[in-house]
DNA sequence: AATCTTTGACCCTCA
DNA sequence: GTGAGGGTCAAAGAT
């Protein structure tokens, strides 16, 4: 457009999205809570301004542009991870959507956290 | 062998 | 016009 200031109305433009805090997170292990859908991660960074590190996961589908951002607090991830979702999904769940039962994808967020200086064998 | 994940670098936008 | 930050893509490695 005829690029308008916009100072007040910031619309990315993204829709539909959607802010989700999970109440908690189990125990010293950082798991990605999980919404029924796939998702894959394409990026990680450390944002200053908030001081949190970002994830940004994007829907598996090629049909689905859906987009999926995860920010926590790397010295505190396990209470204070925040979800936002970015698009929406143009097709339902994979078969057996159910988030209560389905523990597909469980991403190791406490991986990626900087501080790793090695991998540790089981 | 295929698939998924991770890191780095590059690019773009905004101030 | 420049700088900084944020965001995305690609490739490689690992399982």
């Amino acid at each position: 457009m005829a690029t308008p200031s916009n100072p007040s109305s910031v619309d990315q433009g993204a829709e539909g999205r959607r802010e989700e805090q999970p109440p908690e997170v189990g125990g010293g292990r950082l798991v990605m809570p999980e919404d029924g859908y796939e998702w894959k991660k394409y990026g990680q960074k450390f944002i200053r301004n908030i001081q949190m590190i970002r994830s940004y996961f994007k829907c598996r589908n090629n049909r689905c542009n859906a987009k999926k951002r995860v920010e926590w607090i790397p010295s505190n991830p396990t209470n204070n991870i925040r979800i936002v979702y970015d698009g929406q999904h143009s097709h339902g769940a994979p078969s057996g959507s159910d988030q209560a039962s389905s523990s597909a994808n469980q991403y190791d967020l406490g991986n990626q956290v900087f501080g790793r200086s090695n991998n540790e064998p089981s």
